[in-house]
DNA sequence: CCGTAAATGTCGTCG
DNA sequence: CGACGACGTTTACGG
């Protein structure tokens, strides 16, 4: 990784033109040949990058020092330096990685397993059932034998009840499965969106994370 | 702008739990106040982070220097520093801005002026026709005499169709304008909004942005 | 590699 | 402050 701070200016041409006048920035130019020219604000956001694959070509121009940063697709992203006020490299070796908790795979996986929190004796047909517009979450058969098609989402905002919304449209033409209702299942359901869902005749349940958790958990199973 | 290389662990607990174990990374800290933290790839986008406003402090714990992120939302950012390999602050000064020449606001203009190219004979009745949930992006009269509303996008995705199709539930309210059919007009469009679309009977069309502004060129208007 | 959905999305603008 | 849409969205995942 290599850290340059440096007055600079910066053209970008590719899915739109962008242009940076003369200022002091820094420039990150990572081991995946990522560049990207940050300010001291908009928090971790680049004014201007070009990601991985591209090259980087230090040259030297009439108008002084050109960095030349390109594409595959013909992107390109001219670094003109004027001063370099710092320039230092570090081998930062092996990044073990990152684990993450409590996003919507994990919910999902959660409630495929424990379907009796959404219903009272509810089985699961299957997860990511395939329709022609993409895959339903989670599809049931509750005690009377009807399908239930179940949306789950770690947030719950309106466009999540307009996706549940086309997958029963769908599934309702499906005269096996028909007639199709609708669960919409979040950790937090906006107002709005419930607003939408009963309108939309869909019933909404939040469902808690924690306690789906912990009853997984492989310690609680040996009780 | 303060750039740190350090061997740190991590641990944030906020929309989502997630852990980085020991390994050496780049600590960006923003007059912002944000405070970002680097692997040696991933293009720009940090392995953690926490958005301003927030508020670092430098604390000594049993374990060691112990760094505090928190925000107004009680989320944190927690930063065991093992070891400071390198660090440096660097006053930037005034970011003077970037400027930025879009995209889809000239293709709607392009498309205002030549919405021949959508249909044969079509002529412009305005330009964001307001309703009540938004401005429609064209609307415009067929040969027939007939509405038609066009939706236009960069990238034609379902959320594109989706708004369209609001706006053709409201305008075929008004007796003046109905029937309204609606295009899709994008410089692509996605094969499951092109499903969409087909299913309420929404007309796609491709449109070629470079053809467009060639037929606007100045140069080509001499001719 | 393409297509699709999720994201600690982020970032504007507009009520 | 919250919603709504755009983004050079980026990123991960599955066929």
């Amino acid at each position: 990784m290599r850290l340059v701070i440096a007055r600079c200016r910066v053209d970008y041409v590719g899915r739109l033109t962008a242009h940076l006048p003369m200022a002091t920035r820094l420039l990150l130019i990572k081991a995946d040949g990522s560049v990207s020219i940050h300010a001291d604000d908009r928090a971790y956001k680049p004014l201007n990058w070009m990601s991985p694959p591209c090259e980087l070509v230090e040259g030297t121009g009439a108008d002084g020092v050109l960095w030349t940063v390109t594409n595959r697709s013909g992107e390109r992203l001219l670094i003109g330096i004027d001063e370099i006020l710092h320039d230092s490299s570090h081998d930062l070796g092996v990044e073990p990685g990152l684990s993450k908790d409590g996003v919507e795979a994990q919910l999902q996986s959660l409630l495929a397993e424990q379907v009796h929190t959404l219903g009272e004796g509810w089985s699961l047909i299957r997860r990511e059932y395939p329709t022609a517009i993409g895959p339903v979450d989670l599809l049931c058969r509750d005690t009377e034998g009807l399908t239930v098609a179940i949306e789950v989402k770690r947030r719950g905002d309106i466009d999540g009840v307009e996706q549940l919304t086309r997958y029963l449209e769908l599934l309702n033409r499906d005269e096996l499965l028909a007639p199709v209702r609708g669960v919409f299942a979040a950790q937090e359901i906006r107002p709005q969106a419930r607003t939408l869902a009963a309108d939309r005749g869909i019933e909404c349940v939040v469902v808690d994370y924690e306690a789906l958790k912990g009853t997984d958990d492989p310690e609680s199973r040996l009780f």
